[in-house]
Formats: structure tokens, sequence, C-alpha cells
DNA sequence: CAGACTACCTAGAGTCTCTAGGTACGGGCG
DNA sequence: CGCCCGTACCTAGAGACTCTAGGTAGTCTG
């Protein structure tokens, strides 16, 4: 699987860790900020629970997409592990945008909207 | 599933379910045919194999969205099982498109498309 | 006769989402 | 003080879906 066009996963598969990439596109956040930011900048749309969330980063993380690293906090709140794309994370991002933009036309094509 | 907004699942569970719904949400389809269609109205861009459109018709068959009859079909030709929505399929479908509607623009907000 | 096409089907593996918790610390309130 | 809320991380397990890789069966074509 690495021809970028029909083959292969559909979308879907993954979908959330596409949004999560496009999050991490804008700058570096941490797990919690990225459920809050994700229902924030969806209007609420979309409201993952920490449970998809954090499992969905360590697969970004060991699949290379996404590197992260531990930041303590003062005042004895508890520490972050704040994420950043890597480069193959730019590019899964960029090539992800791409397969969105296509199945979001072919989507409207069938439904009709 | 009842509330329209936030909670639940999130589409991209049942998603290409919804697809199959807007096909049929035109005309009596059978397998096959909507295996093809998919491709040509897509334009290629959703390509799903048999064995993922199959087990998604009795599932929809399964729920009571879609209901399915059995045509013979002249000249020894394999037999054709159509589907049509029913009720509560077009209710779903109406529902499977504003929460379309709504994913679509929030993934759009969130990957800056 | 081999291969392609129509049409249906299944089992099993793999992946993802979600529920439902748990840990730990600090602050506010009665 | 006890309790709950908020921050921030985590996991196990169930359930759901997708896909691969087949299989069946008949027809048609080269």
């Amino acid at each position: 699987m690495s021809e970028p066009q029909t083959a292969g996963p559909q979308l879907s598969r993954g979908e959330f860790g596409l949004l999560i990439l496009g999050l991490l596109g804008r700058r570096e956040m941490y797990g919690y900020e990225i459920v809050a930011e994700l229902r924030r900048s969806s209007e609420g749309a979309i409201d993952l629970p920490e449970g998809t969330v954090y499992p969905a980063l360590r697969r970004l993380e060991r699949d290379g997409l996404i590197g992260g690293h531990w930041v303590e906090v003062a005042g004895g709140a508890p520490r972050r592990r704040y994420y950043r794309l890597t480069t193959q994370g730019e590019k899964a991002l960029a090539l992800g945008r791409e397969d969105w933009l296509r199945f979001k036309s072919a989507a409207d094509a069938v439904l009709g909207s």
C-alpha cells in the first residue's frame, strides 16, 4: 500500500488520527489539550473521549508520525506529554489532507449534498 | 443513538453504511451493482471490496434500515438480491446526511481545508 | 478448455473506537 | 476534615467495522 489513489484502506480507518495530525500541524500540544481543542475548534461536533485520543497518540508515535516529550509543570500540576509532527508526520498530513478532499467530494457525490 | 448532537459514535463508524444508504436513496439496487455504482459515482475514489459491501448490507438489513428481495434473472444469470430503503432507513439517511455535513465542516475546520 | 464475468457468500485477522474504570495531586466548600 | 471537581495521564476489554482471501456456480468467449 503506497499508491495515493484508490487502493487500500479508505479513510475512516485512522480518520481521527488525521484530525490529530491536523491539530498538531498548527502547534505542539498535549493529549488533554487535544481533546479540548478538538471539541472547541469543531464547535462541539467532534468530541473524542480520552480513551480514544491517548491510544491514538501512542499509535501515531509508534508509527513515527509524531514525537512526544514530557514537560513538568510548576505547582504540582500533572506533567504533560507534548507532541509535535515529525517530518514523516508532515508528509502523512499532506497526503491525508488530499485523501480527505477526495473522500469528501466522493461522499458528497454519493450523498448528493 | 438518538441525540443528533455531539454524543455517541462519531461517524466513521458505519460511514460506508451511510454511503450505501445514500445510493439506495436514489433507487433499488443489488450488492454487486452497489460496488460498481459506488466506484462510478465517486469517480474511483471509493472502491469498496465485496467483502466489505456484502456484510454491510446484511447489517443494514438486520437493523431494519433496508429490505432485500431476491430477483431471478433470465438466461441462467445469477439471481440478485435487490435492496431498498425502509421508512426507518430513510430517517437514518436524513440523520446521517446531517451528521455528515456537521462532521465535514468540523473536519475542515480542524484540517484547515 | 481456460479464463473472464456476473453474483452471491464466508471466516478470520487486524484495527479502531468507546466504556469504564484507575492513578495522582491540588483547590474549594461546607 | 471530607468530598468533589479539575488537571493529566493511563489501561483492559468489549464491540464494531474493514479487508484479505478465498469459495460456489453458471454463462460466455476465444
